[in-house]
DNA sequence: GGGACGGGCAACTTCAAGGTTGCATGTCTG
DNA sequence: CAGACATGCAACCTTGAAGTTGCCCGTCCC
């Protein structure tokens, strides 16, 4: 099965349903956090905060935003608190994004159609 | 050419650059004007407004935040103003949120392989 | 001309996001 | 134990986002 099948196989969501997650990569620093935790595995919050000119308790509100955003994971170890990514709500994400794209595709069919007749 | 390879040989757009585009997209009124967009070609204020609980000037407000991540476009004709969607910048944050997944796939491959070590 | 209709502009309100500071708490480690 | 380290919690401040209201202006059309 190619690949835009077997994506399409899974439950729509709702498309919708992505605006929490799109609002969450809305900002530049919280962008920032995914794809330093999506190359490094679990990182803690001082390793985040480190290179940032940010406060340790703004990136502790950030990660919070991505967690109820579902778009990352926190796993205590010791006094550290670890967070990871989790790619299921960033996939749904990117489901959305190509359905929108694909809508505008089919729109240009219609239209190119219709000038044609 | 694969359409992967196709994709990665354009410009990268530093993926940080992808942020206004999410916050745009990451409200629900917003999203949905996007799809209605992409569905229904050039809508007129009037219209988008339509089958919402939200003010005209609402709806125009976040046309023009649209239009300041790229999303939309305004046409004039007439008395009304047009709205009709722009894909560039949509793909471009498509290709963020692939970049990322893709990012993600090699951390898991590189933790893959020091597990099996 | 004179209404409808579509839209622009500006002021205003409400509320939450982003960020900081200060202090308290748990946890290693020498 | 004592101190260093990682973090939590709460109060606070400052802006901007989201939305509304009121009024004005251009355009279509009978």
């Amino acid at each position: 099965m190619s690949p835009r099948a077997e994506r399409s196989r899974r439950k729509p969501a709702a498309l919708s349903a992505s605006a929490p997650v799109f609002a969450a990569l809305g900002d530049a620093t919280r962008l920032r956090l995914v794809v330093a935790l999506c190359a490094g595995g679990a990182l803690s919050i001082a390793q985040l905060t480190a290179g940032t000119t940010i406060t340790r308790q703004a990136v502790t509100k950030h990660l919070q935003v991505l967690a109820d955003a579902g778009l990352v994971q926190d796993l205590r170890q010791g006094r550290e608190r670890l967070w990871e990514f989790t790619p299921e709500r960033l996939d749904e994400a990117r489901q959305a994004l190509d359905a929108i794209s694909a809508q505008w595709g089919a729109a240009l069919v219609r239209l190119q159609r219709f000038v044609e007749s």
